[in-house]
DNA sequence: GACTCCTCCCTAGCACTGTTAGGGGCAACC
DNA sequence: GGTTGCCCCTAACAGTGCTAGGGAGGAGTC
């Protein structure tokens, strides 16, 4: 299709540089997954985007499996980290963290899907676990709850937002959300009395008061965890 | 290849009844799942193992999506619930609840990779939250408050256990973890410093405590919640 | 300048996927 | 006996991840 002046910007901007690289391409993925979807994504589709033919592809990344594990960590590095500790307490600054994490996975909720099942513990997901293991360890945890508090700060996060996304939270099905709640309502009431008594209740839209509430559980328990060793 | 045989097979065994039906396929998946993980997945395996080819799976089913619905339900359904409420209270009904739905999903490490991303609401999946929601509201929970509860369960103990197969929970990599403490403790120190510090007990092989102890916290802010409406 | 090496993309193709179109045997019912 | 509907089949389509192997062209060396 634009295969011509692909010749022509080849010899313009790249004649001794590389034009692609891994990030250009985590990059294009990204872009892909935002804007088409998990569905629509393939090895051949992100190349047709690149301008490039798929095999070349597999040049710079060794597969599929790799780009995604590539892909985590870009959306995890989104997170902010705040340099040094903070004014804060350390309990806010793990709750804000939460906060801010979930809201950089569901800026894309296409690449979330990738993250279950998968360590995240590309450069960027290893910054933001020492971030947090230090955090709980200059608060007082001993080197087991520390551990601990991260992983269960990730169980949440992660956690939480997939299933957000699986309700509705994607781009162009935002109305998916009141089709289930429907569904649920009109269950057979004798079968499922309080299910559906709740249901209109059950799927909120704003989910982000009921996540920072639950997140505040989880660390407040284990800030009790703390005082009691 | 087995043509012939199969026609004696037919001819004996399922002269009048239909040798096969939805749930007789989806024992037979998760038994392909369970066995031989879930990479090794396709309809066409799956009907191989029954003996049938693969167009015939979708005289049953109308999509492998839909397949895979009907797992997680089942698998969900395995989770027993006790029938009208016990003597334990609430709280501790719910823990319990907690506990068995993560044994369960850890029986099928591979089917609970469908989970995440999936609405849970099949059959067995909405017993389940009308039972949940039951002991909630007769808790004394308004029925935002009872809705949110199991939702907050739902998405802890799914995440929690969704992660803790990724880091080796599966059958025949039991040593993965080891792998991944190694990955940790082998990092620049310099760079990760109290992630390195605690990266022999970050990830502990028995991880029902901690799984309890966040679920816990998770209930116990939930009650705290009702105490302050 | 000719040489080789390395980078980075290509074409061709393999083995596989989910799924549909359409056909046919066979039991059950009128 | 004819018709209906169930339940499986073969054939095939469009697409997937990925590999083998090739070739253009810049970089470095003699």
């Amino acid at each position: 299709m634009a295969g011509h002046d692909h010749v022509f910007a080849r010899s313009q901007e790249t004649a001794a540089a590389p034009r692609l690289d891994r990030t250009e391409i985590v990059r294009a993925a990204l872009e892909l997954l935002d804007a088409e979807g998990f569905d629509a994504f393939s090895m051949r589709r992100l190349a047709a985007a690149l301008d490039i033919k798929s095999p070349s592809l597999y040049w710079h990344v060794r597969s599929k499996d790799e780009l995604f594990d590539l892909l985590v960590d870009t959306v995890i590095g989104k997170c902010p980290l705040p340099d040094g500790d903070g004014a804060d307490p350390w309990d806010e600054q793990v709750i804000q963290l939460g906060l801010d994490l979930r809201r950089v996975l569901l800026a894309h909720p296409a690449a979330t899907r990738l993250l279950p099942g998968r360590l995240p513990f590309g450069p960027h997901g290893l910054r933001l676990a020492d971030h947090v293991i230090g955090l709980l360890r200059r608060a007082g945890f001993d080197d087991r709850m520390a551990g601990y508090g991260y992983l269960l700060l990730m169980f949440f996060v992660t956690g939480f937002a997939v299933q957000e996304i699986a309700f509705g939270k994607g781009p162009g099905n935002g109305d998916r959300l009141a089709e289930v709640s429907r569904y649920l309502e009109g269950l057979p009431s004798d079968r499922y009395p309080d299910l559906v008594a709740v249901a209109g209740e059950l799927l909120a839209p704003r989910l982000t008061d009921r996540f920072e509430f639950g997140l505040r559980s989880v660390i407040d328990g284990l800030a009790e965890k703390r005082r009691s060793d």
